[in-house]
DNA sequence: GAATAACGATACTGTACGGTATAGTATCGT
DNA sequence: ACGATACTATACCGTACAGTATCGTTATTC
């Protein structure tokens, strides 16, 4: 039975290929693709030097195989999932609070620091990560944004570039701030207060007329 | 005369330091900081590699010397200037223009990159960086408004969050695209539209009251 | 239970790099 | 003109690291 179901040797190998991106984002994240020595991830990921090179053929092969691995990650998740039918400002709500839990988390500020630091070396990379993050999100957003239209009749005029209002105005400054290392990391409700200012003020943006004079 | 004037040396010992500076720029920001090697420095620099730590004790504080000396060109700048008693939307329009074109700037983005990649190992850079770019534009803008609310009567009711909130809709995601290497550099023209779109969106979340129903 | 493949441990190679030492040359101040 | 200082060029040291080779061990497959 060289493979009945998933033979033993495969499982193995993809515990062994975990072991090693676990090791290999440990490491990578928290120095660096320059700072990062094989020896390190190595150990790390409890596993031989050897093996390391069995599995990746480089030491780019394995930063390249890291990010993507992270992305394909991020691909998991369906960004629009529940949101489909709900009103307008709730869905917002929901929208910014997720991004703020997952772009804010120490990972993912990790992520970003990375591959922005990298996209001159690795440019694949850069494009692969916005297109699996960000792009998605927004493109997600925008969706929302025609099926409201379809609804309430009158639509928004151009739902990609409110969409991305909508996430620069959650994501504020503060995201710089904590990518920079200025800023500790918000905690829920500061989070929750942020995504509620933000979505107070999209609305605006989006319905100037229902709101009045504001100054105050 | 050991110094009337400035003395020769320290004339010369300025030039030096300056081409150290250059060279180092051009190798840390094509590079990063791992990836720069101080020979490359010193031979892009036209110096010997002992000059170089004449200069710098290390690596690291020449690294710390090429960011502090960014920061410190960026600092010269006054960037409210000319807008003091500028009608509102004037002002917005020419703080955006202007933030635009020096931080899509490729220099910029690169100073972005490395800051953003090494916050890391140099937290004092990074919040150095922070303090002497957006942290001045945003308070640049906050004083604006201030000023503003004493002319007209009616003031914001937190001019720091909503300069921070025009900036964002500013530099949009097009920021982050260009950070990653996604997009291409955008032309005047296109900044400009950016930047037009953004005070546009802007001027609803100050005064919904004055813009009619939009979509559409 | 033998054959086979994967793995661990470790030693090794070549090289690139940070930093230093040295020796000789140009430049500056007086 | 002379002494001091800054600079170049180059060789060098120690180390760290990417990647390879070897060998003994374990575990899987049939």
């Amino acid at each position: 039975m060289t493979d009945r179901r998933t033979s033993r040797r495969v499982r193995n190998a993809e515990d062994k290929r975990r072991a090693i991106l676990d090791g290999a984002r440990a490491v990578f994240m928290a120095n660096g693709f320059g700072g990062a020595s094989m020896d390190a991830i190595a150990e790390t990921a409890g596993v031989s030097k050897m093996t390391l090179y069995r599995y990746f053929d480089s030491k780019e092969a394995l930063f390249a195989g890291l990010i993507e691995a992270s992305c394909e990650k991020i691909l998991e998740r369906d960004p629009s999932a529940p949101l489909e039918g709900l009103p307008l400002k709730s869905a917002l709500t929901r929208f910014g609070r997720q991004l703020l839990e997952t772009v804010y988390a120490p990972e993912t500020l990790a992520l970003h620091r990375i591959v922005i630091a990298e996209a001159n070396r690795f440019p694949a990379l850069g494009v692969l990560f916005y297109r699996s993050g960000p792009e998605r999100n927004i493109a997600a957003l925008a969706e929302y944004f025609d099926g409201q239209a379809a609804e309430s009749g009158s639509g928004i005029a151009d739902p990609r570039k409110s969409a991305e209002e909508f996430f620069e105005l959650v994501r504020g400054y503060t995201h710089l701030r904590l990518l920079l290392g200025v800023d500790a990391a918000p905690d829920a409700a500061a989070r929750a207060a942020q995504v509620d200012r933000a979505v107070g003020t999209f609305l605006k943006t989006l319905f100037p007329e229902r709101h009045g004079p504001d100054p105050g």
